[in-house]
Order: C-alpha cells, then structure tokens, then sequence
DNA sequence: GTCTATAGATGGATAGAC
DNA sequence: GTCTATCCATCTATAGAC
C-alpha cells in the first residue's frame, strides 16, 4: 500500500480534489442528520466518505468549518427555493398573495425535499438538527439572518391588514413550528401513535393538510 | 483543607446527602437547559453544584443516567398535570370535551411552567431538548411511550367523530409542533424579528393566541 | 460518604513522509 | 495533495486515601 506508482493511478486533477470534497461533504451531512452532530466524529466521517482523516482538516480547516460549510449551503438553497416560490405568488395575484398561497411558499420546499425518493431527504433533517442541536455560529446566523423570515411576515401583513401586526408574527411563529417539528423520529412516533395509520410519505397529501390547518389557524 | 474536623462540621445524615443529590440534579437540569446534553460535562455540573467530581457517578451511577432521571422526573410531572386537566375537562363535559378544552389540557401546563417567574422555567427547556438531543434511552421512551398522546388522541376523535381519525392524528402533529417550538432561542428570534413586538413573558396570551390558532386548524 | 488522583478511552488537529 | 502516525486536550468513570 506504500507503492508510490498507485498514486499515479489516481488523478490528481482538480477533480479529483473537489470529489474528495464532495465526498466529505455528503457523507458528514448524512451522518449529522442521521445521528446529530455532536455523536459524529471527524473519523466516523472520513471513514464513511472512504478518505483519510486528515481530509477534513484540509478541505474544510476544522469540523466545525465543515459543519458551518454545510448548513450555509443547505439553509440558502432552500430559503431560494421559498423565496422564489413567493415571488411567482406575488406575480400571480399583483403582488398581493393570499394566506394559503404564501404559507405554501415556506411549507412545500422542504416537503418536497423530504419525499422518500429525493436526494435532498437528508438535508431537511440537517437543517431541521441544526436549528436546536446547530454550534454558536449557526445559532448567531438564525438569530440574525431573519431578512428571509421578513419577507414572508410582510406578505402575510398584507393579506391580512386588518391584523394587529403582533398576531401575525405568533401565527408565523405557530406555523413556523409545524415545519420544524416534520423529524424523522417525530413521524415515527405518530406513525406509532397512530398504529401506522400515518403515512408522511405522501408529501403532497400532507402540504395539504399542513395549509388547510395552517390557513384556518391564520384566519381564525 | 485536610483537617479531618471539617468533616464533623457538615451533617453526615440522609438530609446532607440528599442536599447534595438535589444540588446536582438542579444544576445538571439547568446546565442541560442552557447549553445542550453534549456541551455539558461532569466536571462543569458539580462545580456548578459546588460538589465534587465523583458526585455524578456515586449518586446516580453515570452522566447518562443523570440525564435519564431528569428526564422520566420531568416529563412525567409534565404529563400528569396534562392528565389532570384531561380528567377536569371531561367532569366539566360529562366525558366529551371540547376540542379547545383538550388543547388546553396539553398546552396550558408547559405555558405555565415557562412563565418567567415559576421554577419550572427551566424544565420545559429541559424536556424540550431531550426531544431533539436526547439519548438513546430517552428517544426510546419518548416513542413508545404514548399512552399519555393516546389519551388525547381518544378524546378529540369524540369531540370530532366526523373527522376520519387519520386527520386527527395529523392535527395532534401539528398541535406538538406548536408545543415543542417554544424554545428560547425560538421567543428570541421571534422577538428580533417582530422588532420587540412580541412578548413571551404574558402567557395567558400566549396560550390564547395558540388555542385559537389550533382550534381553527383543528375545525378546518 | 467524600474527595483526590488517575486510569482508560476518544476525539480534533497536525507534522512529516511520500 | 494524500495519508499515516502521533500529539495533546478532554471527558467519563473509578480506585483508593481519608
């Protein structure tokens, strides 16, 4: 294993650096969202990636970097995705979106990412761990980065003006938790609760749900 | 600090040591709280409680089994103080409560808890995070032990026997989204992005404000 | 019973060979 | 650039003195 000629086996291309990235990447975000980020070591990760230990440290400067690296990226992905999903709302009604409709913007994207058949299942549950379990960095980011968060309470204000401005931040806040509490283990608790009544699998079945209750509990 | 006399100095009965027992229970729960399962070790625990290192180990056996019994303490006061509004609810309704009145029964206990002058403030924090960052142990209970959730679950398919059970259970979801998204990092973001608006400091309204968002979506 | 000292294990980070 | 070997910090748990 020491013979120096397989290292010529390998391309040592800058693809072959930004794999070896990737693969770091993809396999701390899994194993992060599957087991939480404290009971993940820079070893489990390597080892899951197939690389060596001291990958993590070189691509990424340190684990928590890394971990930093992998919520910055996820979090703007997504937030894009809600973003441009309300604008398209606003196109449609002249920049005046009812309830149902923006809610539907900050609801379906991680839906849609949690279906079973989607790359980005794993990711929702990162993001959704990184929100209670995340290091002070990303804490600092979610107190602070709220200008996305602004926009949806600004189109909500709009659609329904007659609402204290105050009632409108809670309801968001209510509606906010609803998404938050879409974990794995929590669904597998209602499935049991439910004796496998439930099926979260169905994604667009539960967005409906999810805005029928989030709409009423708005306009109540 | 050898002197052997200081031990004569201190209480060597059952009481002294059940001080100490509780000191470290309370100052583990707090640090717990605040800081998360992982961030806090043994070390940082008893010097917050003012007791030695081995205290952990020699009143509770290990750090984990600390955690443990905080949390079967905690979540099952939490949860006979639900079943005691429960109970109150259906002698109100000759056994079919409203749907409102069930909610209560599961939000008003936590609200109440989390005021900010009642001791408890802390424990919620508590519960709320062994729900995310829990151990194995305490993820274990927290899914088969659902015969508190299957109370409620009984009671609001009566008060709605329309409604298909599967909705019920998925409305119930919701509700414990509402519940579980009351953490302080939460009210502070809530706060910084509202501009002070908000104030989860009055929890009469805020257990107002969720009972009438979750009834609505209830009733949808 | 209480406390100190330490064992024993693990993890993040890095130097240095190739 | 990649990888191995290792350093050093930190943690839980415990043995043994008092």
């Amino acid at each position: 294993m020491t013979d120096p000629l397989l290292q010529q086996d390998l391309p040592e291309t800058d693809e072959a650096q930004a794999a070896t990235k990737a693969a770091v990447f993809n396999a701390a975000e899994r194993l992060f969202a599957l087991h939480g980020f404290q009971n993940v070591s820079v070893r489990d990760i390597t080892a899951e990636a197939g690389v060596n230990l001291a990958s993590v440290n070189y691509h990424f400067g340190s684990k928590d970097a890394l971990l930093f690296e992998i919520f910055r990226r996820r979090t703007s992905e997504l937030n894009r995705e809600r973003a441009k999903m309300l604008h398209e709302a606003n196109a449609r009604h002249a920049g005046k979106p009812p309830v149902r409709e923006i809610l539907e913007a900050y609801f379906a994207p991680p839906l849609r990412w949690g279906a079973p058949d989607n790359d980005r299942r794993i990711s929702v549950q990162f993001i959704i761990r990184a929100r209670s379990e995340g290091t002070a960095d990303m804490r600092e980011v979610l107190r602070n980065d709220v200008s996305h968060l602004a926009r949806f309470a600004d189109a909500l204000m709009a659609a329904r003006p007659d609402l204290p401005k105050e009632d409108v931040y809670w309801r968001l806040h209510f509606c906010l938790g609803m998404v938050h509490n879409n974990r794995f283990a929590e669904f597998d608790r209602l499935h049991h609760l439910s004796e496998g009544l439930t099926r979260e699998g169905d994604v667009a079945a539960l967005l409906s749900r999810m805005l029928d209750f989030a709409e009423a509990g708005f306009n109540a």
